[in-house]
RNA sequence: GGCGAGAUAGCUCAGUUGGCUAGAGCAUGCGGUUCAUACCCGCAGUGUCGAGGGUUCAAAUCCCCCUCUCGCUACCA
């Protein structure tokens, strides 16, 4: 076949920080099926996946499991392989950003943007008052002073590289309005132009001195490569670019990516950074990003505490890999999130795989057995009611090509499935059991039999890039070739004569929903002794904080915490997040905007013992004066707690 | 607070530039059939198309306003 060009697509790179799951795996198999289409399609794909094994939160990782960060590593990005082997994952390459030649070219990435002016140094966290050994911000200075002592402050030791975003800003809006596909969805093209673009952009920080398990910059080895600079440089890497000019024939052809996939928590990334990154290096932008949406469960995110994580491997060792490419491509709407529920699954698998398809091919091929010894003829009488069939059959190709081209991967499926209903309900319609009855039909017979087989054999041709086992299996019983698409417009390639698997396997069970049952509540139970008997101690994911600069017990004492009670609250009116308590802290009372709504209503906060910090400036939010402020602890998804005493403790306690 | 998206049958959702009895799949009920994995085919539904107002010969579709969800974002002390 004629090439009709390459196609360069990729996923993002997985964090091997741990164990991903289904909602993490689902961009990969709809990548892998949107290759396996192209390539089908006549397209010189390459498509491209990996990890992402860099950062802070590794080196913490690995330290507390006691192995080196690239043991760690290695561990993981094997899993992680293993699970893309797991889902039939057809990729050409396989990138780890630990990769020696990755490694080489991101410092040669950073030394020539650093050549070239588009880095610079900067502090990282303002400015320093050397005799108070404390770092401001700018907006901390009094009068451009110390606040503390009034002495002069100098830029800080602890300095850090950042890129010069705002230079091309003006560019990249440009560039985003001239091509309106360059961002999908569209809805997300408009929050990356007003809430930053149109803005204006920050200059970013592209170095880190706070951890070593990083690219180190080659010419100033204290600091390693910020992990987004590092990781996005992988989708040029990977296929050979050469910072030095040097590029690979193979970037040559693939660069620019036709198609980056990612999560929809990294647009910003991938759509304003990632493409700066690129004009700076003088390179071309990526033809078209596109961020998913989440794949949940009961409109829930996974937590191992809720035992309600779908893993890969089980929903495959329950279902089969197939069922599991089936069923997260087709649950996946294309602009809001997808849900995903045990029943939903299995009620799907049952009726369209079991039922619709799977019976399909084995009553088809059971008759052509009893019927004809499995030995499938075109005798050539036709009747009107092939001819709907046929055009079908035909047609499928286009409406599926018509729906890949805007990735609507979800309706392409839907799309070949209308076909195996097509031909059920062509069964119906020539009834070959009374044909069989009368030894002057046989050749009628006979012909019905082709064409069902026919039908069966161009849908799993199309099926091929996005159940690529099921394709082999159907083609395998009819003993003949997967089909290419090519040969799925025509009516009639199967070869006549050929005879038929004798002993047609089940190609989808039906699934017992009770029986899913059993085994689901015991996953669901090992998750929860998992997380609940490792979860309080090694097994907790741990939350880093970027390290501020130490500070001295007088700072520290500057602080004035006491214990508060609260003793009425009220959501502020206009805001989404505000709750305003009043808060007693001894004898005297304090109004107190916290930003808590969604994780308190204000009747549980009534009656409250919390912490208080007392002295701060009080300030207006929301257009209500606070006098203070409430102490909350905060994890990785931003859920708050407040920090209560662990004892009964009167009103105004200090804490210290 | 700013910007944006959405609210359509029991469930998941489609509904192009406004047009005629508002659709699909699944689930439900009834009928048919028996080659097949208790399967397949047909029929039937029910819907104040979130509320209210307006433009129009005609609105789920355009305008206004309201309610509620959701996303991104903010110096939420």
């Amino acid at each position: 076949m004629e090439s009709k060009g390459k196609y360069y697509i990729t996923t993002a790179i997985a964090y091997t920080s741990g164990k991903p799951h289904i909602g993490n795996n689902y961009e990969i198999v709809l990548a892998d099926s949107i290759a396996r289409y192209k390539r089908k399609d006549g397209y010189e794909v390459f498509f491209q996946t990996g990890t992402d094994e860099h950062g802070q939160k590794i080196e913490l990782k690995a330290a507390e499991a006691g192995v080196t960060p690239r043991q760690f590593v290695d561990e993981v990005a094997g899993v992680i392989r293993g699970l893309c082997d797991l889902m039939n994952i057809s990729y050409d390459k396989f990138i780890r950003t630990t990769d020696a030649y990755h490694e080489k070219q991101v410092q040669k990435i950073f030394r020539r943007l650093y050549g070239q002016g588009d880095i610079y140094k900067g502090a990282y966290e303002g400015l320093y008052c050397t005799p108070c050994e404390s770092f401001w911000t700018e907006s901390q200075l009094k009068d451009g002073k110390c606040p503390d002592c009034g002495r002069e402050v100098k830029p800080a030791k602890e300095e850090a590289y950042f890129f010069k975003m705002s230079k091309y800003a003006d560019r990249l809006i440009d560039h985003i309005n001239r091509h309106p596909e360059f961002i999908q969805p569209v809805s997300r093209k408009n929050e990356m132009m007003n809430n930053f673009l149109l803005p204006g952009l920050q200059d970013l920080c592209v170095s880190r001195t706070s951890f070593k398990w990083g690219i180190p910059v080659d010419f100033d080895d204290k600091h390693v490569v910020y992990v987004w600079l590092d990781a996005l440089s992988n989708y040029i890497t990977g296929i050979g670019y050469d910072a030095d000019g040097n590029s690979t024939e193979q970037y040559a052809k693939l660069w620019p990516a036709d198609l980056h996939l990612i999560g929809k928590d990294i647009i910003r990334f991938h759509t304003i950074y990632w493409p700066i990154f690129l004009m700076a290096l003088g390179e071309e932008l990526p033809h078209q990003i596109f961020g998913h949406p989440w794949l949940l469960q009961n409109n829930d995110k996974m937590s191992k505490s809720k035992g309600n994580i779908m893993y890969a491997d089980d929903l495959v060792a329950l279902f089969g890999v197939d069922a599991v490419r089936y069923f997260v491509l087709h649950e996946m709407p294309f602009e809001n999130d997808g849900s995903i529920t045990w029943d939903l699954m299995v009620e799907r698998l049952n009726s369209d795989l079991a039922n619709t398809l799977g019976n399909l091919v084995n009553r088809t091929i059971s008759m052509s057995n009893k019927y004809f010894g499995g030995i499938v003829e075109n005798k050539g009488v036709s009747a009107p009611v092939d001819e709907e069939l046929r055009a079908a059959a035909t047609g499928v190709y286009d409406k599926v090509a018509a729906k890949m081209a805007q990735l609507r991967v979800a309706d392409a499926l839907t799309e070949i499935f209308a076909l195996f209903k097509r031909c059920n309900k062509y069964i119906d319609e020539t009834e070959p059991w009374v044909l069989a009855k009368d030894e002057a039909k046989k050749d009628r017979l006979a012909t019905v039999l082709y064409h069902l087989v026919e039908g069966i054999s161009i849908g799993a041709g199309l099926l091929e890039p996005f159940m690529p086992e099921t394709a082999a299996k159907i083609s395998g019983q009819l003993c003949c070739k997967v089909r290419d698409f090519e040969s799925t417009k025509t009516f009639g390639l199967y070869p006549s004569g050929n005879r038929v698997t004798d002993a047609p396997e089940i190609l989808f069970a039906r699934i017992d929903p009770r029986e899913i049952g059993e085994k689901i509540a015991a996953l669901t139970q090992k998750q929860q002794k998992e997380a609940g008997t490792e979860g309080e101690a090694a097994q907790e994911q741990g939350i880093d904080l970027e390290a501020k600069a130490e500070i001295t017990y007088d700072d520290f004492a500057k602080m004035q915490f006491q214990v508060g009670e609260i003793i009425a609250c009220e959501a502020v009116p206009k805001s989404k997040k505000l709750l305003c308590s009043q808060v007693r802290i001894g004898s005297q009372v304090k109004q107190i905007v916290s930003g808590i709504k969604a994780y308190y209503t204000p009747e549980e906060m009534v009656g409250k013992k919390v912490m208080v910090l007392v002295n701060l400036k009080p300030a207006k939010l929301a257009g209500v004066l606070s006098e203070g402020m409430l102490l909350c602890a905060e994890d990785a998804e931003g859920r708050l707690a407040l920090m209560t005493p662990e004892k009964e403790m009167p009103s105004g306690a200090e804490i210290a």
